[in-house]
RNA sequence: GCAGGGGUCGCCGAGCAUGGCCAAAGGCGUAGGCUUCAGGAGCCUAUCCUGCAGAGGUUCGUGGGUUCGAAUCCCACCCCCUGCACCA
């Protein structure tokens, strides 16, 4: 089968599919249904095969529900909210090549569209319609008349309705948020626009007031609020910039670093600058500690870095390496001080103050830890290691000491939260929030942290939200189940999340003008309009029918349908039928992703069901997967790596390119996309197609042997590894199963019959094989099925069912009989390098399978005496010829039963005795062939035997005694 | 830093929750044979080491331990990966 049949067989299956309607789910009060989702593409970019890898789990996983008779909704949409799609036609509208040249060539967007692209809404329509035609070609089977974009007005109604709703009830919150912010482009800086600093986050430095005078304070920064207690004095660099400036208005003058100034200025302080000045004036100075009213001195320290929050430090030397360090430096160079104009006996005086016990520590941590690592100075590179050392130390196993006041005895990590409210109350603290390392924004400006204010949140740290979210994943199913306490742990650690935006696509915030939902917040519940937007594309309702009391009508069953219908102008008819729509396939029974959206889409659709819907309506179970990896690597369109789903269905099929995607992982380990094996896989599914034609075409039949009651057998087990793994959205083991285990199977019938196949079994065989492929190659599957003489869809055929009848442990046993001899001859071939002319094999006498039977029997229930069985045995006139032989044998067969399964040893028991002489004479044919060699079978009972070195006698049940010559 | 997930015979990957047909599935790769005008594809066989009789030896990140018996259970250590907020 050449490329241009697989791409005509694809293109042929898909039309008849789509005419006749197959995958367009509607209401079915006798079936039952399943409803399964794929959180909705982002469309600044082409499908690629990493969407591809989910999402073909979950079309597997429908197509296995929809073949068990299920009801099987799987619809679709696209998403275009928010800030990526304008920021790519801007950098289109600006000519930026490097940017345009990958549209062109990795995309594969045509020239005449490119163009275009300046509108952003063009280039998503453009996406949008390459998707579909990809999402349709890769075969998946998506009722589409359900299809929207997140920029329908109809769907924003529904957002309206959503947000509407979560405001009424309290989730929606206001307030201030700090973001990494671009002052030039007026708007926060997230990873992707950064030039530099990725993964960057503000961090919340407390400030503490120190008092200079009755209305000037000096704000030193610190990440340890509780150190208070254990100051020495403040440390300003000398040669920085200050200022002192009036904040806010009212009568409080702070000294600050002009960088400072400048950052506080986005934090919603108000700075009026009174005067600029070197830091060095400040030395020698004196300062009041809020708190306890001690005064301490104002020292040098070129260390301080005036761009690092406040520019002013305050020095703990007893639990600080670099305060301890600094300090040490200054009372060994007294000349220093008194070039400042500081006493330098000031300075000696100083002793660090303790107020932390941590175990493994005296009285000075600080002072211990630098002797320990032998840190020379300030400027020694480990003197940062033993900070944050010392630091996790204190955090996590550090208790105050009596002199800190109302904290003295507890733990740090206790008691920091609470010091801080308590502080700011006290009015000697307060709050100021910088980057930890510099942030560059992609038009080259160097980043700030802004507090924006009036922003709106999803307040996830809503306790009783939290505790529903919760309840929620108790009830859902989960693939794998290991993900459930990621689940709870994501859903503990997440809090408000700000949920509105200023800029770019989406729906605007109905009761805030200028603001528009964001675009994680606006795809969290939009499952449950797919049941319900059949109804609005083919009524055409106009958006502003939607009202929240039609919504409300529809997914609570709340309102009076005549009025509704009076002022909506939508019919009752139409109302009910959407109602009882929502109600017939929802909750949904599966929405699958990979990984990266556990912290926020799939947590938020969580939260939000929690908080909108009743408990029949919760999610029903989400699946979870990997990251597809290309060659080894992350998929990114920057390293040339990137694979588009269409050029993959170009090069491969769309049957290979799916089972190359689901051969990769499950569970959440990452796939790996891997060229090779998925042209491997190609070739494969062409071999495959021969290999199953070629036994449509033969007409021949033959006898029936226990071998086709061997493979029957086999069978029923791979349906209910398949079945079971299917389920279980296992979908690599099932395809492993499906695809090689039970070709294997077949490959193995038929050598094992020669030219003398039952074609009759192995048609039925393949039959039930194509259908438990089908999930996965669907379009191979549909050619295969036709040229059975089958007329329907193998889409739509029953899915295989498991059948007890067809379980045969002997059939099963005696196969085993003939590979345990193979490979026994096979190693015996090996280790003696001999080219056999003639193999001659021996079955075990009678009575040595009435002993092999009795010691299984006892084995099996663990208490194998070698005295009791020879009493047994000897009292056995049929056996006592034999005695001595049977002495020797005993402990042998104990050993090798012993090894045996389970499940092996109730077998044999059942099956007793099996007939090797005939089994093996009627595999005589295949050992021929296999050794090329004559071949020759005996009992050892056999008078006429030929046995020139006397190796019948070591003949034992299920091991037959070989002779090679 | 916080949270989560891993290290298996050339590679990818099962197995490990319920220790024992585990020298360890399957796929890929490699080698040999068959088929073919040739190439590719396909089919068969082999693929840790040793072995002139169906066997033995050493393996499952490292080092210990429990056990008659450990890839599987326990402890310590080393190494790797992913996510971390206004962004899809």
């Amino acid at each position: 089968m050449s490329q241009t049949t697989t791409t005509q067989i694809e293109e042929k299956w898909l039309a008849k599919w789509e005419t006749a309607h197959i995958f367009e789910a509607d209401p079915d009060p006798v079936k039952q249904k399943i409803m399964v989702t794929f959180p909705f593409p982002y469309m600044n970019g082409p499908l690629h095969v990493g969407h591809a890898f989910s999402a073909s789990r979950v079309d597997a996983y429908a197509r296995f529900k929809r073949m068990q008779g299920y009801n099987v909704l799987w619809p679709w949409a696209w998403h275009w909210t928010g800030q990526p799609l304008l920021g790519a036609s801007q950098r289109i509208a600006k000519g930026d090549q490097p940017y345009i040249r990958v549209l062109r060539e990795v995309d594969g967007v045509p020239e005449e569209h490119l163009q275009k692209f300046v509108d952003p809404k063009y280039m998503a329509q453009y996406y949008t319609n390459e998707g579909k035609i990809a999402a349709k070609r890769i075969g998946f089977s998506v009722d589409w008349r359900r299809e929207f974009t997140t920029v329908w007005p109809t769907f924003q109604k529904f957002i309206e309705w959503q947000y509407k709703n979560l405001k009424d009830q309290g989730y929606v919150t206001q307030g201030t948020h700090p973001v990494v912010w671009c002052p030039k482009d007026q708007s926060p800086t997230g990873d992707h626009d950064r030039q530099s600093g990725e993964g960057v986050t503000p961090e919340e430095y407390t400030l503490i007031k120190y008092k200079l005078d009755n209305n000037t304070v000096l704000p030193a920064a610190t990440f340890r609020p509780e150190t208070i207690y254990g100051i020495t004095n403040i440390w300003i660099n000398p040669d920085a910039t200050y200022v002192e400036a009036k904040i806010n208005n009212n009568n409080e003058n702070w000294i600050i670093s002009q960088e400072a100034a400048e950052k506080l200025e986005e934090q919603e302080k108000s700075i009026t600058i009174k005067r600029v000045f070197k830091g060095r004036e400040l030395l020698g100075k004196n300062f009041e500690n809020p708190l306890t009213h001690d005064k301490f001195p104002i020292l040098p320290g070129w260390f301080v870095d005036p761009k690092t929050a406040t520019g002013i430090v305050y020095s703990v030397p007893a639990h600080a390496p670099f305060d301890w360090l600094a300090l040490k430096d200054l009372q060994q160079k007294p000349e220093i001080l008194q070039e400042l104009g500081i006493d330098p006996q000031i300075v000696q005086q100083i002793k660090p103050i303790s107020i932390i016990k941590v175990d493994g520590f005296g009285e000075y941590p600080a002072v211990e830890i630098v002797e320990q690592m032998g840190i020379k100075d300030q400027h020694d590179s480990k003197a940062d290691q033993a900070t944050k050392e010392l630091y996790k130390k204190e955090f996590h196993n550090g208790k105050l000491k009596v002199n800190c006041g109302p904290y003295a005895g507890k733990s740090i990590r206790g008691v920091k939260d609470q010091l801080i409210i308590d502080f700011k109350k006290l009015d000697i603290a307060d709050t100021m929030y910088d980057l930890p390392e510099q942030v560059i924004c992609r038009c080259m400006t160097h980043c700030v942290v802004k507090i924006l204010s009036d922003q709106w949140f999803l307040n996830y740290s809503n306790p009783q939200w939290k505790e529903k979210a919760k309840e929620v994943i108790a009830q859902m199913k989960i693939y794998p189940e290991t993900v459930r306490t990621d689940f709870y742990a994501k859903i503990d650690w997440l809090k408000e999340w700000a949920c509105a935006r200023t800029t770019g696509f989406g729906t605007p915030v109905p009761w805030s003008e200028g603001w528009i939902i964001e675009t994680l917040s606006d795809s969290t519940m939009y499952m449950a309009f797919y049941t319900i937007n059949k109804h609005i594309n083919q009524n055409n309702i106009p958006p502003q029918a939607l009202t929240p009391e039609v919504f409300d009508y529809i997914y609570h069953g709340k309102g009076d349908k005549i009025q509704i219908s009076k002022t909506t102008n939508i019919t009752i008819e139409l109302l009910e039928a959407m109602h009882e729509e929502f109600l017939y396939w929802y909750p949904f029974d599966l929405r699958n992703s990979a990984k990266e959206l556990v912290p926020n889409h799939l947590s938020f659709c969580i939260f939000h069901h929690a908080a909108l819907f009743p408990p029949q309506h919760w999610p029903k179970g989400i699946g979870v997967n990997g990251m597809l990896m290309v060659e080894g690597q992350g998929m990114h369109k920057s390293k040339g790596n990137f694979i588009t789903l269409k050029g993959a269905i170009d090069k491969y099929g769309a049957d290979a390119t799916r089972c190359g995607l689901m051969l990769g992982a499950e569970g959440m380990d990452d796939p790996d996309w891997r060229a090779d094996n998925v042209e491997e896989l190609k070739n494969k599914f062409e071999a495959l197609t021969n290999f199953v034609s070629n036994i449509f075409m033969d007409s021949r039949q033959s006898e029936n042997t226990f071998l086709e009651r061997w493979l029957q057998n086999r069978l029923q087990y791979r349906i209910l590894e398949v079945t079971e793994s299917l389920q279980e959205l296992k979908t690599r083991t099932a395809l492993q199963i499906a695809l090689f285990e039970v070709w294997n199977d077949l490959r193995w019938y038929k050598q094992r019959k020669g030219s003398n196949v039952n074609t009759v079994v192995l048609f039925e065989a393949v039959k039930t094989w194509i259908k438990m492929l089908t999930p996965f190659a669907p379009y191979m599957c549909e050619e295969l099925w036709s040229q059975t003489g089958e007329t329907g869809f193998i889409s739509v055929v029953s899915w295989p069912q498991f059948d007890e009848n067809k379980i045969d442990v002997e059939a099963e046993e005696q196969e085993n009989l003939i590979t345990d001899i193979l490979n026994d001859t096979q190693n015996i071939l090996k280790a003696t390098k001999i080219t056999p002319k003639q193999l001659v094999f021996y079955t075990a006498a009678a009575w040595k399978w009435q002993i092999y039977l009795k010691i299984l029997e006892k084995t099996k229930t663990g208490e194998a005496k070698i005295s009791e069985l020879m009493k047994d045995f000897s009292n056995n006139p049929e056996l006592k010829p034999h005695i001595k032989d049977i002495a020797i044998l005993v402990p042998k067969i104990i050993k090798t039963t012993n090894r045996l399964s389970l499940n092996r040893k109730t077998n044999m028991l059942k099956i007793q005795k099996i007939d090797e002489k005939t089994v093996m004479q009627n595999a005589l044919d295949f050992l021929k062939d296999r050794f090329g060699a004559e071949v020759t079978i005996y009992s050892e009972e056999d008078q006429n035997r030929y046995d020139p070195k006397t190796r019948a006698s070591t003949a034992m049940p299920y091991q037959p005694a070989i002779y090679i010559q």
